[in-house]
DNA sequence: ACTAGGGGCATCAGTGACTGAGATCCGGCA
DNA sequence: TGCCGGATCTCAGTCACTGATGCCCCTAGT
């Protein structure tokens, strides 16, 4: 299947290409519009003439990926004709295989979820779940009732690390028997769709680009929360990926100098002090959960997390504290990836993220702000993502749509 | 000034950008092969037909940006006309501002040093020091004996943090007075030169890019050793300057749970435990130096720590000892940026490297390798950089090399 | 109701960069 | 000296964007 990552040397680029990358560029300003946008708008937004943007209209509207949806006159003069994205133009399937849990969803052009399912993650051989997952998927699809030739492909969001070129979960740590296992390969032969596979926490952020809205534009980091805590990089409206696509692997930043050791050596990295199995451990610990359960699989630590949660909504103090004291150990990780990268805007998200948003939207801002290198300079904005709890399969849909249809500068090069 | 930064929303692209990148493309492919390359391998290797090569060379020569240098014939058949670059066919000026020192340099287009010079900083008014700076810059690009006209520019280096807007320094802990000094709109008007500026750091990735050879091609971090430590970031080729042009700022990861009290809070962080001036500190207070002689300004912290190296080289094991442990801390801060990014190489240098490379070379590639996050699936390659001491000038030279010659997808864009 | 006016948008040629086919050039080899 | 093969150039041809022009559609005034 296509390949994701940047050849080099750089190649050249060419008429087709060019046209081809404009017609991405107006599509993503249709995208990124409120209210669709006027022919005229958009040769002043991207600074094409007149005629290209009516040329460059009528091949998208020849491909159904935008309609003329209505007129807006004010004054004298021909009303412009809006154009707006079909959502029924292009949909895109996105599979989240999480330790836990593995969700299914069908998007439209929109990035709106058009059907979604879920189904526990089976223990059982690798191959057998893959078979099991093109099943559902094929099912997810007839019961969308979706034109099926207007399915651009599937994504697939896995836990790192992850070998980019093969397509493969390479050892992740809880998904044990997965190792080296080629599911880009695999699922694209079971279901007959181009098949994309990324890092999980890189499709979060490609969803916040292609569904998140304003706060998807730009230069960001997106954090996300869940069994583990990772994050997603966006610079300059495109995704990095890293040489093998394993960037965003922040588990090991020192958040906590008095924190608990670690499997590295050192001391309160983020993955040994501030991930919730951490914080529902410290919980029990100090007696503000009861029991010692010590189910550590994925679902019972987040309905474990919900309930400290609770505990803290409903004014227990230690519970407070905990989850405060977790937001400002996140933080202090954010700060280094904030400084080392210089971006804009920090986007929380992920499984864990709605329960604890109250207590992260209350400290971390005043945190980032006071260890902002460029702090003289410019804000960091921090925001919750709009996407909701299935980031990660909306992402790994998203990774199809991006792939298909975003301005990337990749798009303009020839290729090998 | 032309600005350096991205306008977003994305805008698209044309005819002329087309051929002006393409241009870029093929003097990237000469710039980074070894001995030239004749016209067919450029069509093999950026992917255009073989026509096309031929008049882009022909605009190249036109501009005497390359030249035809003699024939490389094996076999039967008209032998292959070598292209190479012309290294007078473009000059620029580079000066890097640091606290101790300003370096200045004529960088031909090969990247290599034509004419440099030094001085200490004054530390008077800014503006003085400014007029200074640019009598200095007319002084040696007459002493160079370059073409006046061949000069595409002016580069500035300056410590962070910055404002890539403004072109401004925003107050660098070092340079006290020099806040908010519009450093670019001084010395463009003082020179009559098109003028950039960017961080000292950010320079030195772009000099490692442009004049350090195959080390300099693809993803890699950029660990600038100087009074402080920071880090140019290159992803895919481009250099990575964030918001604000404050990108690579790594002074407060936690690299010592045990190290001092740093100013923001935290313990061990990278600018209060592991630079010169903490070290040199460190050995005066274990007897390795003798004296206490607290001189902390710049070529005084670099003469101390010549010595401490000195004492190592000479076997002082307490010498070692602190200059081992230096390079375990920083090799920690290095695996932060390098698992957040996933890059493929790790490139020292600055004005410290010299004397520390034996000591980091020895022992951070198996650091970085013990803690990468993608071990599984790709090595990370350590190098010093071959750009030498003055890479900070160099780097500030290439920033307008790089602006004019590289092939940037932001080059394809249309301005705002 | 009709007409003037103005803005949106399409049509038509024009420019310029890349491409394909064929011609030309240049050396080695018989 | 003539043949051959590879490198490069010449000459149209294609195609995306641009500028000029004109049609279309709506508002507003009479």
């Amino acid at each position: 299947m296509t390949e994701i990552r940047q050849p080099t040397p750089r190649r050249g680029t060419n008429l087709p290409r060019m046209g081809d990358f404009n017609l991405t560029v107006i599509l993503e300003a249709i995208r990124r519009s409120s209210g669709g946008l006027s022919r005229v708008e958009l040769a002043q937004i991207v600074g094409l003439s007149p005629q290209t943007i009516s040329n460059i209209s009528r091949r998208l509207l020849d491909q159904q990926l935008i309609v003329e949806a209505g007129k807006e006159g004010s004054g004298p003069g021909k009303p412009r004709t809006i154009l707006r994205l079909n959502p029924a133009g292009m949909y895109a399937v996105g599979v989240h295989l999480d330790p836990a849990v593995i969700t299914f969803v069908v998007l439209d052009l929109l990035g709106d979820v058009v059907k979604h399912s879920r189904m526990a993650t089976p223990g059982g051989d690798p191959a057998g779940v893959i078979t099991g997952i093109a099943e559902q998927i094929q099912a997810l699809i007839e019961e969308s009732g979706v034109d099926a030739s207007k399915i651009a492909g599937l994504g697939v969001a896995v836990p790192g690390p992850i070998d980019l070129d093969e397509g493969s979960v390479v050892e992740p740590p809880l998904l044990t028997r997965w190792n080296r296992v080629r599911i880009r390969e695999a699922l694209a032969d079971a279901t007959g769709l181009e098949t994309l596979v990324d890092k999980d926490v890189t499709s979060a952020a490609v969803a916040e680009t292609w569904a998140g809205g304003a706060s998807g534009a730009g230069s960001f980091v997106f954090m996300y929360m869940g069994t583990g805590i990772g994050c997603g990089i966006v610079l300059n409206d495109e995704v990095v990926r890293g040489t093998s696509g394993n960037a965003g692997e922040i588990g090991h930043i020192v958040v906590d100098p008095e924190g608990p050791q670690c499997d590295c050596g050192l001391r309160g990295c983020v993955k040994s002090s501030c991930i919730p199995q951490v914080l529902v451990a410290e919980a029990e610990a100090a007696g503000v959960l009861d029991g010692n359960r010590h189910g550590a699989d994925g679902p019972e630590v987040q309905e474990r997390y919900a309930e400290l949660c609770d505990r803290a909504d409903a004014g227990d103090e230690r519970a407070i504290a905990i989850l405060d004291k977790s937001a400002t150990l996140v933080a202090r990780a954010v700060s280094v990836v904030t400084n080392t990268l210089d971006v804009e805007r920090v986007v929380f998200g992920g499984p864990f993220w709605g329960r604890m948003s109250p207590y992260f939207l209350d400290r971390v801002p005043g945190l980032l702000d006071r260890n902002n290198a460029a702090r003289m300079i410019h804000g960091l904005e921090v925001v919750g993502t709009g996407v909701g709890e299935d980031v990660g399969a909306i992402g790994a849909a998203c990774l199809v749509l991006e792939h298909m249809l975003a301005p990337r500068a990749q798009r303009l090069l020839l290729e090998g």
